[in-house]
DNA sequence: GACCGAGTGGGTCGGGCGTCCCAGTCGCGC
DNA sequence: GCGCGACTGGGACGCCCGACCCACTCGGTC
């Protein structure tokens, strides 16, 4: 409540907004609502926003620019197969999903209003625009990972992987069925595989010192770095992984 | 505005409130909205509907109810091959999405809607199991056309159709890209196609001769009949199918 | 044809909403 | 150390919301 600079205030703004949205919506996301979860005054809103509107537009701005991997391929066991590299991603992305589903709930709720709002419908195409191309970052870094080069453009199949895991996420929001969801990783996983030709023959697999671990987080996406959801992958997820393949 | 049966009433409010929804979301459907769209008196609202709530919780219900159909598999020539027949079933689906796109953000607002609402958890779970149904029994429908077998339960197949043409629908409806969304069309058949087994061989290739299908009709899933999205495929849908795969 | 219950119309209530206002107060630059 | 502009607090306004009430009117039944 004592005096912060402006931007501060902002930014502790959206960041509550976000959170707002996940437990209650975007309707639920009145300014009343928002100050009381940032702690404070409801007049501090509309000294940092024009209107709730603005800050609403604010949100989905920044919280599409700071998304930051949709699957994160885990830099590679040498010789690891296509199919196995990009399931484990996915396991992966599956748990920060299951550790925050309010997150990804809020995600979605902000995607739809963009989308039914009229100055934002561009908001929702760069928004998904975004997602493919951090797609499509992860699958050149598992073709390059493996030696595989695929088949169609990497643009594309990027988009096939967004859907892919819009559709688990969604439906597990839905059912909660944490099996369902890792069946259909392993068949997303594997339909993506089939999309690349196998690596040029190579008798043995080159040095592959891409040292482990580069890149501890998951997905992060906060809006503000105040409630990031950092840290490893479920061991769990991982163990799952093997056994749920056909 | 005359005189009319608590039923009908009711049924005409639940059609007005899916309307609505559609074009301003679940927080635009006020009982003012409703009864608005409905053209009747607020006063209806509250005899035939003990509150907002109600109406809302009655209309997922029958929005699920009668959800009709996933896909609508052309009822195959004999020998089509499989992938060919779920990419035109995909590809019909998707021209019923593209003619009323407002319907499709409905459904998506309602099951935001009821997963967020603490009584009606369970109604969103329900409403992928209904998905999932429908989606089997057109897995069904398409191997017993082509004489294949499927290689995994056809209830997880289900599974990945579902989350693929969630996924498809999701991301078209945010950017509106039609020919990414059959590229991913195209990809969403070859990736459920390699999931069976072949026919047991038979030497000669029937003719593709798919075309026009047994049922003219794609998704209806209206709410009481009375704007229910029934009728012809368009047929600049079918004519792009087969240019559009890759 | 009158009656009586099902259905209708209009007005109202309390509350939450977005927005605004303005007197106060704090902290930074001189 | 002081002044002024950046920031805060509390209250208020007008609007729309869900819900409700009750006097009325219509239409099928006898």
């Amino acid at each position: 409540m004592p005096h912060m600079p402006v931007t501060e205030r902002r930014e502790r703004l959206l960041a509550a907004a976000f959170a707002v949205i996940a437990r209650a919506g975007v309707a639920g996301a009145t300014t009343r609502a928002v100050v009381d979860e940032a702690g404070m005054k409801l007049a501090s809103f509309h000294y940092a926003f024009r209107s709730r509107e603005e800050l609403l537009a604010q949100l989905v701005d920044v919280v599409v620019e700071n998304q930051e991997v949709v699957l994160d391929v885990p830099a590679a066991a040498p010789g690891a197969d296509l199919a196995g590299l990009i399931e484990l991603g996915l396991l992966r992305f599956f748990d920060q999903v299951r550790a925050d589903p309010q997150r990804e709930r809020a995600m979605f709720e902000l995607t739809q209003y963009a989308m039914r709002t009229p100055g934002m419908a561009g908001v929702a195409a760069r928004q998904y625009a975004r997602y493919r191309a951090l797609a499509e970052a992860s699958l050149r870094e598992a073709s390059t990972a493996t030696g595989c080069t695929w088949a169609r453009p990497e643009e594309q199949l990027a988009a096939d992987l967004v859907a892919l895991t819009d559709g688990i996420v969604l439906a597990w929001l839905a059912d909660g069925d944490d099996v369902r969801a890792r069946a259909t990783i392993a068949f997303a996983a594997r339909a993506l595989a089939a999309e690349a030709h196998p690596a040029p023959a190579r008798p043995t697999e080159g040095p592959r010192s891409v040292t482990s671990g580069r890149y501890p987080a998951g997905i992060v996406t906060t809006t503000d770095g105040s409630r990031a959801v950092v840290g490893g992958v479920d061991p769990r997820g991982a163990a799952d992984a093997s056994g749920s393949r056909a």
